[in-house]
DNA sequence: TTACTTAATCGAATCGTTTCGATACACATC
DNA sequence: GATGTGTATCGAAACGATTCGATTAAGTAA
């Protein structure tokens, strides 16, 4: 069944079907009534792949996403496809494993299939900006504030300021009387991750508040339960009296709480926890986990609307910071 | 960039440059140097659009999922990627969004991009076999075990046995002595979900013991923390003297263990808990849950050699049922 | 009547591949 | 020299859509 066959069947030309079917060009209410009555009869759904051809662009879009076990990228992954489902274009989610240049795999998909859009989700960027431009597409780096050594208007992205959302994570336990503060993200070798960004806020904190940094404290641990549990326990074991543990991950804040209670130890009795995103399975621990909360939905809502913006024609890339909060639920308390 | 291009430049034929690509018929070793570096010199990657428009059938794979925020599925649709990247073809991931009907969706799928073969992750399954032949490509479903009314041979299937597993869970609990046993799961219209299949499995329990089957024991939830928490509460709120919860997945034994909690009871003391799937946070959650533990990854790892099975002549559907298994780790207790 | 406009439709050309029948050449065989 | 057999290569014809210039019919103005 092609576009030919139903023409021949209507009695219309060819290109009379395609004008209804894209409802493109003037076309008489009857003929339109006839083509569709036999599109429907026959079930028929145009070839994307010759449509696509033809175009020189498609209209699908992809989604890249690092990480995608994780809870937090999950509830956006399913907002950014409702999104772009309303819109009537077709998602492609595109799992980047570790170690994948996610850049250079999506420049890989755009010549194959003629992307028309991008939202990067995860992932570490410390590209240079003539890779960016080379994209020769519209696309929205999420999760990410900013880009070193790259000019802010050849890429747009949401956000939410890791920096200063450690920096506040961080004074809080300080307000609360801890010195002892120790840190757990993901440092790879790359500069440009949330993990590296969230150790700023983390240090600044502690350097404004005349507390050393001390190396030691900060543990590179992967963004899953069970690493923090041998990243909290490493921890534990160096002796160091710490008082409060800080996850630049919920998953990792579960580990620690659980490396902490495993122990024998009180939440937050003898220590006290923040994690960061605010999934649910965070909330409903026990006892609940203080954490900084991403907007991670609406986060995916305004990606999708940049990215429409600029497929639509939009020249100015943009940069939308939104705030995170910290979400105090008892796991925290005030010591000496 | 295209063949035509690489052709001129190579000094040779189109069609040389295409078997080159390829490695269809024969090339001299000195033209096939020639046209790779060219290849290479200027980046060309063959636009899939056309390719896939000639050879009406493209490579590509699809992984239908409902649940795509669900952390079991998240590292079965890793593994799924992982294996059929391997194999040197695209995934395409489409999330089913809640109501919307899979297997019209994948036709619609197929008939647009001419897949060559997908994957069913989660998701209800009441169609007719007339539904499921007229795919016509190779399919799999995950996480289902039979089909009402639909002959074996039309489809493959990696799954456990629900009903046996659920089972096992709910022997377990009465053999520790626990009579008023309720459980949660997900139960939407249609009839042949995992919900009502574990449903199954909970009542034969019950009455091989000569416990009488109480509807009111049995709460609908949505498979996610705060769903279990509100059922839970609710179930509580009953006053039916219930010693045991166990729930169709562990994201809803979170949520029924910390409604549990946060009532001032103890786990296993006063309520023994019982989840489903094996997810990392329900292990590392205090006290860690029992559960019944599905072995994802390598059921996605089987689903992905049965559907390249196929894809490759195999005319044989074939069916695996991987064993669950009972793991204890102590939020479950004996009673009088 | 003629000229011009407008609305509705048509089909050829095109997108970038794959593939198949044809071709060209070298070398052996008779 | 005629014929046959590989080997390496070529280009035209699809695949199924979109699109643009051409065409037809009907209506309107002069």
């Amino acid at each position: 069944m092609n576009i030919k066959d139903i023409a021949k069947i209507s009695g219309v030309g060819i290109s009379t079907v395609s004008r209804v079917l894209n409802n493109s060009g003037v076309v008489s209410d009857t003929t339109r009534a006839k083509v569709l009555a036999v599109v429907k009869q026959y079930n028929y759904v145009p070839n994307s792949n010759a449509r696509n051809l033809k175009k020189t662009q498609s209209n699908m879009i992809a989604l890249m996403v690092k990480g995608i076990s994780n809870p937090f990228f999950g509830n956006m992954m399913k907002e950014v496809e409702r999104q772009v489902h309303l819109r009537g274009y077709p998602l492609m989610i595109q799992h980047v494993e570790d170690g994948v240049d996610e850049i250079a795999a999506a420049m890989q998909l755009i010549k194959e299939k003629n992307l028309c859009g991008i939202i990067f989700m995860g992932g570490t960027y410390d590209h240079s900006e003539e890779e960016f431009r080379q994209l020769g597409v519209p696309f929205v780096l999420t999760t990410i504030t900013t880009l070193k050594d790259v000019d802010p208007s050849v890429y747009s992205s949401v956000s939410i300021d890791d920096v200063q959302s450690a920096y506040r994570a961080t004074n809080y336990l300080i307000s609360l009387g801890h010195r002892n503060i120790c840190f757990l993200a993901r440092f790879p070798f790359k500069e440009n991750t949330i993990g590296s960004r969230r150790l700023l806020g983390y240090k600044k904190a502690l350097e404004e508040h005349g507390i050393e940094y001390d190396p030691a404290l900060v543990e590179d641990c992967e963004y899953a339960p069970s690493s923090g549990f041998a990243a909290a326990k490493r921890l534990m074991n160096k002796n160091l009296g710490i008082t409060a543990m800080f996850s630049a991950s919920d998953a990792i804040a579960i580990g620690t709480a659980k490396a902490v209670l495993s122990s024998g130890l009180s939440i937050p009795g003898d220590i006290s926890i923040v994690g960061f995103d605010g999934i649910e399975m965070a909330e409903y621990y026990h006892p609940s986990l203080d954490t900084i909360s991403q907007p991670g939905v609406e986060m995916a809502h305004v990606s999708i609307e940049i990215l429409f913006d600029l497929i639509g024609g939009e020249t100015a890339n943009r940069h939308v910071v939104f705030e995170s909060m910290l979400v105090k639920r008892g796991s925290s308390r005030k010591i000496n």
